[in-house]
DNA sequence: AAAATTATTTAGATTTGTCTAAAAATATTT
DNA sequence: AAATATTTTTAGACAAATCTAAATAATTTT
């Protein structure tokens, strides 16, 4: 099953829409991909006669079990591939998003499986998001978002929402890393704002929004 | 300046086919690219509109110097790809060409840069090429074709002139790698092959083409 | 439940890179 | 140098992926 890079990013941007929806909208997905609501029904009709959708008009979209596979073989190549610029290449972590995005459409199986060995079969990426397996089977992280948490939990960064640079400048900038540990002082009804207190270093507000980008685990 | 994969291809194609020539026809083009004459008249008017080549019609092409810069820059990284597959993932040195023709075409200016600095900036692929730096400078071999040598020298090979599948598995079985040493042995007017020694073995027979495909360096 | 709004699909156009068939230019042979 | 053969270009068509504008379906509001 050979998908063009056009294929492959709608493949990939239903998956990652899914995870939340279950099912994913049209308008939804064209918002992702940057692209327009007419060009995404074209593009749903396509995939859906190679049996990568299962698709109903006006009803949203899933990915059929052929099309999961087909996802998580690209959000393998992706994550390795953040993996090796970081890892080898010293690119920042905030950096890597669209080198990857470029790199994980590159075909060969052989290259990907090689990869995965020379870096050391790695279970997560630089962002802390999990690495698929050759097989296609991902660890899922006992992860929580920031917002959910109650205050005086204490709990470490694991993962971001997004790679948009805004985010990543903001992170940077209040010095928030994966790994960075962090105790909720308390929460704020009126904008859903928090104040948490960084390990070794004084209290920070973080707005809801940010919040809602980050996603932690308790410790 | 940036180029699809399709007007690459051509640039890279141009680039090498000139080598020899100097200036390349549309029918030869059309060859080495796997296309037919009429879409090469369309690329070239394309590519010549972009000033990246210089075309009369009837005439041929050459590149402008833009061009040969695109195109040192795509050797580039075909080549460091190469260094990388066969150094740090553990390719044959016969099986990284079609796997570097996909990743070539990656294009951040950094990571080649520092994929370059990770490989220790090797000058020379695995196959004895010529890496070009990241000014485009690239260095010559004092290599020759194995057919110009004399009998009695002694040489050693330094690359070969293509990496198709037929070749290499010429090469596979007749046991030649880069940096076999041999000495010709005698040439034969009617065929054009030639008898030489591999050290340590015995003779064998080259034949007019395989020789052509060879590139020594005299010892 | 009818009207208004929003979401989605259809219809038709555009761009890119390719193709075939035919015409024009160049090269080769007699 | 005329005839023939080859090479190259032009003209017109096609598939992929996108777009805009218009039509249709679904949802929300009143």
């Amino acid at each position: 099953m050979h998908l063009t890079v056009s294929e492959e990013n709608y493949i990939k941007a239903i998956f990652h829409l899914q995870e939340a929806d279950g099912t994913v909208s049209t308008n939804q997905l064209a918002a992702n991909i940057h692209t327009k609501p007419a060009s995404v029904t074209d593009m749903l009709k396509k995939l859906t006669s190679k049996r990568l959708l299962l698709y109903k008009p006006y009803q949203g979209v899933r990915l059929s079990s052929e099309g999961r596979k087909l996802a998580l073989e690209i959000v393998r190549k992706h994550r390795l591939w953040e993996s090796f610029l970081v890892d080898k290449l010293q690119f920042g972590w905030d950096e890597v998003h669209e080198v990857a995005e470029e790199l994980e459409h590159i075909s060969s199986k052989k290259l990907v499986d090689k990869l995965d060995q020379f870096l050391g079969n790695p279970r997560f990426d630089p962002h802390g998001d999990p690495i698929p397996d050759s097989n296609g089977v991902m660890l899922s992280l006992r992860q929580v978002n920031l917002l959910d948490l109650k205050p005086h939990t204490k709990a470490e960064v694991c993962s971001v929402g997004s790679q948009s640079p805004e985010l990543l400048e903001l992170l940077k900038h209040k010095q928030i890393l994966i790994g960075t540990r962090l105790e909720v002082q308390c929460k704020f009804e009126f904008d859903h704002s928090l104040e948490i207190q960084l390990e070794g270093r004084g209290n920070i507000t973080i707005s809801q929004q940010l919040a809602q980008a980050l996603f932690v685990k308790t410790i």
